[in-house]
DNA sequence: CGTAGTATTGAAACGGATCAATATCTGTGG
DNA sequence: CCACAGATATTGATCCGTTTCAATACTACG
């Protein structure tokens, strides 16, 4: 189900290169997100990096397994999460494209990673990155800028799931979602590659809430449903509202 | 009177160079975090840093000003906050001896940092410090494993605040404070240097809700309190299952 | 076209938020 | 050194929204 969400969206052609895309610590021209990379070290990430692709659904690795790659998004969604004795299975974060994941400890991967959707991937060995990022202090400087990009992520998520009401919770992902759309194709329509069930892991919440949160967003006239995995915004400034962080 | 759980304790000697503490991204000998720096690195960080020293309550920087340093702090603690439109304080970090915080977002700070305690930290320059690490590839490779290691606290803080229960809650907060007391001073006893407003702030409940976990954590036999900073563990076992992410 | 995974909807109960009153602590000035 | 004031914390009572349990509906895919 999941599925037709992106397949059939127009084939997306793979990039042969790996890009990333994040704010700058420093001063830039641009307000967002922008592409980090130059053209010279999309090149040699390249020369280091394997082409791969995944069916949804696929585990690209799992927790305390030996961390032996660092991954890129180069297409397609895949989901972080961790399995808990209680069965909770939280979803510590979406990775999109020109997304990286695989940051290990010790030398072991932290979380499990499965892909959402159909994915392409970059692989890269951990030893050979290293070595790279080693002899290039400016590429290096782009990943540090990633993965500050990242933790500034995590830090908004935190802040989604420290809210109390359902509603804002989920409007504040679909808001972000939408951002990750728009790059695509442009429209009023967000697309919502994950199950409902991933957004109730993503948000701290029961899946039932969150089927009870998009019904009263479609209601209340802010959202229209044109399939499970697409919404059409019908009220952008409440959207905002509900989403801002309050 | 988070005073006094600090500034009671030996002076702590302040070190004259910055230090950083984190999990490299290999594998290690090591289970837990490591000294990141080389003497010579320490230098190298020292000779762009300023000492300064702050008494606790002090605004470090606020949100969305000009990012011009980064910090280490050097002894003390300090928090990240954002002022909500709400009036809520959402705390998204503490930060402790050995940790990093400054990293902007498009030349300006995301979170208002302040001091908790008496801080020393160590001020560095962004300018001059993107231009040592750009130089300088093997002491940029320690920044790049620190802001990962802060990237996987975040991780731990978003499971804890997922959480249903007010005490398991705050129960994991007292176990990773353990670990920050602990490398002070070994004793059964956990300081707390904030306050409980902070304590709500950080794990997404009301002070109410985390005075009574408190309560109940004493009445249950696992922690006896010395005084409002400072907690005993009685019954570690318990602890750790409440702790743990269920 | 059926089946398994996914999602919706309803009813009841639990737990934290909120409101309110009181207590304790911290730092200051007399 | 003590007393006071403001900040911080505790405790109680009620309310509200989410969780949980349960039944049913939907959808994707073989």
């Amino acid at each position: 189900m999941t599925q037709n969400a992106t397949s059939r969206r127009p084939p997306a052609p793979p990039q042969d290169h790996p890009t990333l895309r994040g704010i700058p610590l420093w001063e830039t021209d641009a307000s967002g997100p922008v592409r980090l990379l130059s053209n010279r070290q999309r090149q040699e990430l390249a020369s280091i990096a394997a082409r791969v692709h995944m069916p949804r659904r696929t585990i690209v690795y799992r927790e305390h397994t030996p961390a032996e790659s660092v991954f890129i998004v180069s297409h397609g969604v895949v989901k972080a999460f961790r399995d808990l004795p209680s069965g909770k299975r939280p979803v510590l974060a979406f990775h999109f494209a020109e997304d990286i994941f695989g940051l290990a400890e010790n030398g072991l991967y932290v979380n499990t990673l499965q892909a959402v959707t159909d994915v392409d991937l970059f692989r890269m060995p951990l030893a050979v990155l290293r070595d790279t990022l080693a002899r290039d202090a400016e590429l290096q400087l782009q990943f540090l800028v990633k993965v500050t990009h990242e933790l500034r992520e995590a830090q908004h998520h935190t802040i989604a799931i420290g809210r109390r009401d359902a509603v804002g919770r989920v409007a504040s992902l679909l808001r972000s979602l939408e951002d990750h759309t728009a790059r695509e194709e442009q429209s009023g329509i967000i697309d919502i590659p994950m199950t409902r069930s991933d957004v109730a892991g993503y948000l701290g919440l029961s899946l039932e809430a969150v089927s009870r949160a998009f019904r009263r967003l479609e209601r209340s006239g802010i959202v229209a449903f044109v399939d499970r995995h697409r919404a059409r915004v019908r009220d952008r400034r409440g959207l905002d509202r509900l989403a801002s962080a309050y």
